[in-house]
DNA sequence: TGTCGGAGTTGAAAGGTTTCAGGTCGCCAG
DNA sequence: CTGGCGACCTGAAACCTTTCAACTCCGACA
């Protein structure tokens, strides 16, 4: 097979000096071309397109971000890019960013402190106008490094106790409240919290809100009781279940709430699976209302984030800190929601 | 507040040059420290460094790809960031692309021909080493003027006619076979496929080779019941079981193999919540073998795709399209493997 | 003493783009 | 015929890094 493609013609890929001279013009107009075409005339504009079309041009973006000192770009660092939390998160932040006409790189920290660092240095070099992230340890120095070394930088669904950037976060405590209301508005008075570990500063507020409706209600601390687990996963809600099937009949809480729904699924299969009828023996309240909450074989209630909303606002709020030269670091907060269905229904 | 970050000291970031006047050094000195520090005296290195650190030294990539002509990056286009399936296969090119110290950009065509055509320019301009995708459209010409004007390029999960790269795919022909086959182990003689749009070769295929296998055990064709569905989500799942249900007991199958997971998982909520015993009344067979398949209310039987390898294998082909001269595109097939579960076990 | 080699350092050139002060040309008003 | 204007085009300079041939020392060796 013969080479015939025209970037393996010469071994270099051509550059707008190839294009200018093919086309008989200057360096200049070219450049006109690609960025006002309005100054260029009709006939040289169509020259120059047929020339870079002839070339196989593709413009070095490279170069362009040298010259220009930007380079019209975001990047959102995940947390955990195969949670479904974290992805639809990233979709808000892309909308918004399409919308802006930024392009919008992701990456994966996949929970891993030195990756997220390499990411992040990484994307410094790289210049990019503006940075996201659900960080791993959100009051790691590292971020405000990156602020100081003057890239912009949203954090996304921690909070943090700097004051050198924006955040946006989910009212955490509130949502561990609602989800408690709503057991005691279907009457329950024995339940249990699952989740963990309590040192992520999440499920302490969630833990929190849940204390501090049930006190208010004036039920009796020992009645709520705490079920910690290592991680928030299915594997870590079944076990859960089959500590509370344990216990006896007395003791045994009528509904659960469950630090997120990973861990609210988990305990849905093992209560069925050991016969027991959802929402009548026990009603289960997950969190994040993940796609799967609806679909699961009973609907799970869950307390949700506008997670796609999240994104939005955060991408909204790095547009503002780059464009506008009054802007002030904001700490957003989204309000979350209870949704109801057969898992506490009946 | 007082300005006092580095960066901003001036209003322009400091550059090599700024560093070697502040160290009393040239520039190739300064680039000697960060590519080739053994080539330098231990006092004038740690000057130098000295002069990053107090500076707030940033590298500017853009300046360094533009000179150096690549970029020790790659890019996954994914077809929808918030299918697990992707997310995994991401996770597998994101390791082999981190051991062979690569950078690696996921981007999200979010299944949109033009979403997908912004990324690819895009990345193109950006001069990335190689391109991973599974492209909306396997056929589309884009790919091959990817090729074309010089980046190197692999398609992961899809078939595809043209020979001017490399894919990596699963035998969705055998998953369907092996899938049907384990129905009629357990004896089932009525069996649907659930599943669509048949536009869809993977869908296609899957069916095919159920049929195939259907054909061999010598059982009519009709008895294996075919349901198309508009799209692969647990709606649709929700609507193809009332179907079922609403069949006449004669005609009613007894067994189920969906196209993915998604579409089971729909299945199965409906058949437990109607009352059907899972797997007696109805036996369910998924595809894709995602993490909820396992953690579902009756775990479910499904097909699995070797994931992560999948992704692993793609960026290893691109890895070695990138570095070895003689290189030969190859089409990767992998084998998929029932995980039989309670869902058809009983 | 003179030569050689090696370690350390230098600085100009190159890489592809955008910008912008300045040029050319045709045409119209005076 | 002259001056001036607008439309269009030009090309050098700048952006920041890496590379590499050339240079300077300095000690070793004959």
């Amino acid at each position: 097979m013969s080479i015939s493609t025209p970037a393996a013609r010469n071994g270099r890929r051509p550059s707008v000096k190839d294009v200018a001279e093919r086309a008989q013009v200057s360096l200049g107009t070219v450049s006109n071309v690609l960025n006002r075409p309005d100054r260029v005339s009709a006939g040289t504009r169509e020259r120059v397109e047929r020339a870079m079309a002839d070339l196989g041009f593709v413009l070095n973006e490279s170069a362009r971000q040298l010259r220009m000192g930007r380079s019209n770009t975001f990047a959102y660092v995940m947390l955990d890019a195969t949670n479904p939390f974290f992805t639809d998160v990233a979709r808000g932040i892309e909308l918004a960013a399409e919308k802006a006409d930024l392009s919008l790189f992701l990456c994966n920290s996949d929970g891993r402190g030195p990756r997220e660092a390499a990411h992040l240095a990484h994307l410094q070099q790289h210049r990019v106008d503006g940075l996201l992230i659900t960080p791993v340890d959100p009051d790691s120095p590292e971020l405000a490094r990156v602020v100081q070394h003057g890239t912009p930088l949203v954090v996304v669904d921690r909070a943090t106790t700097s004051r050198s950037f924006c955040s946006v976060t989910v009212d955490d405590r509130l949502g561990g409240r609602i989800a408690i209301e709503h057991l005691l508005d279907q009457g329950h008075t024995k339940v249990a919290f699952i989740g963990g570990p309590s040192s992520i500063g999440q499920i302490r507020d969630r833990f929190d809100g849940a204390c501090d409706a049930w006190r208010e209600a004036g039920l009796p601390e020992t009645d709520l009781l705490r079920v910690e687990t290592e991680t928030l996963s299915v594997q870590e809600g079944l076990v859960a279940g089959e500590r509370l099937a344990g216990l006896p009949r007395r003791k045994r809480p009528t509904a659960a709430f469950c630090a997120n729904d990973l861990v609210a699924l988990g305990l849905l299969q093992q209560a069925i699976s050991s016969g027991q009828r959802v929402p009548e023996d026990i009603a289960i309240v997950g969190y994040d209302d993940i796609a799967f909450a609806a679909g699961a074989a009973v609907p799970l209630s869950s307390v949700r984030q506008p997670r796609q909303n999240l994104g939005r606002a955060a991408a909204d709020l790095l547009i503002d800190e780059v464009n506008n030269p009054e802007h002030e670091h904001q700490q957003v907060e989204f309000t979350p929601e209870l949704i109801a269905r057969t898992s506490t229904l009946g």
